[in-house]
DNA sequence: ATTGAAATTGAAAGTCGTTTTCATTTAGCC
DNA sequence: GGCTAAATGAAAACGACTTTCAATTTCAAT
C-alpha cells in the first residue's frame, strides 16, 4: 500500500493506514461519520477532517467513488469492476445493490447515439424492500378489517 | 388552480400563484435560487423561504420532484408522465434529458424479481456532451502535435 | 543517521444550501 | 365582518462539507 501511494506522490501515515484499512473492512455505502466512528474506536485522537480527507483520497486514487441519493449525506462505495446500481428502501433506509451491467450497456449505447460521451452511471431505484413491503401490505390488510 | 389547492387544504396567496406560475414557465432542473430570482424580478418583496416552501409544496402535491446529482444543489423537475434520466456534462454542467422508458421497464422487472417494490427511478449518466467532447478531443489533438 | 522540503494532521472556523422559528399578515369558511 | 388555520418574510439555526493554519511527520536526498 505504501508503494501504491508513494507512486502517486502521497505519504503513508499511521492515521492513513488505519483509515484505509477500516474503509475496506467496512461494507459498502459508508458515510464519513460511520468511518469516523469506526476509526475512532481504535484511535481516539484521529480528527474528523483527517478521515474526510482520506476518504476523498481513496476516491482520488480510484479505489472508491461517491454515491449520492439525495438525502444530504454522501456515501462512499468501493470501486468494483462490475457496474451496479442501488435499491434504496424508503422505509428501513437499507441499500441493496443490483447488477447493472446490462442496463449500463443499454444506457451507454443510448448516450453514444446522441453524441454524449458517458463516463459514469448512477442508477437508483427507490421503493420498498421485501421485508418492508410485506409489513406494509400486512398493515393495509389490517386496516381493511 | 385555486380549486386544486383548496381540495388539498392549501390556500392560494398572490405569492403562491406567482411562484407556481414562474415554476411552470421555467424549464426543467430549476434550483431554488433560480426560481427565487425569477420570482423576485416580478415582486421584490417575496422571501426566499416562501419560494422554498412553495417549491416543496409543488412536490408534495405531486407536480414536481427533487433531482439530486450530488453537486450539493437540489433541482426540481416537473413531473411528466414519461420516465426520463439525465445526462450531466461534467464540463459545461449542462443537463440533457433522455427517454428512460425502456430502461425503467427493465429495472422495474429486475427489482420485482428480487422482491423489491420499485416506486421511483433515478438514472444519471455523467460524461461529456457533444460540444465539450469535441472541444476536448481537439485539445488532445493539439497537444500531440 | 540527519536534514529539509513537502505532505499530513487535528482543531477550529468557515461555507453554503437547506430548514425552522416566530411574530405578523392573510385567505377563506362561518 | 369575524374567526381560525394557513401563509409569509426575516432572521436564525442546522448540518454536512470544506478550508485554514500552526504544528507535526514522512521520506528522499544527503
Amino acid at each position: 500500500m505504501k508503494e501504491f501511494l508513494r507512486t502517486k506522490g502521497f505519504k503513508l501515515t499511521p492515521q492513513r493506514e488505519l483509515i484505509f484499512r477500516a474503509f475496506f473492512e467496512l461494507g459498502e455505502h459508508i458515510t464519513v461519520d460511520e468511518l469516523y466512528e469506526k476509526v475512532r474506536a481504535r484511535d481516539r485522537s484521529i480528527g474528523y477532517s483527517t478521515v474526510w480527507r482520506n476518504l476523498k483520497l481513496i476516491c482520488r486514487v480510484g479505489l472508491a467513488e461517491e454515491v449520492n441519493i439525495g438525502d444530504g449525506v454522501t456515501r462512499y462505495d468501493r470501486v468494483t469492476k462490475k457496474p451496479h446500481g442501488h435499491m434504496y428502501c424508503q422505509d428501513c433506509k437499507k441499500f441493496i445493490e443490483f447488477d447493472a451491467e446490462k442496463v449500463v450497456g443499454i444506457l451507454a449505447q443510448m448516450a453514444h447515439e446522441s453524441g454524449f460521451k458517458a463516463e459514469d452511471f448512477r442508477l437508483e431505484i427507490q421503493g420498498y424492500c421485501e421485508d418492508c413491503r410485506k409489513r406494509r401490505d400486512a398493515a393495509v390488510e389490517e386496516q381493511t378489517h
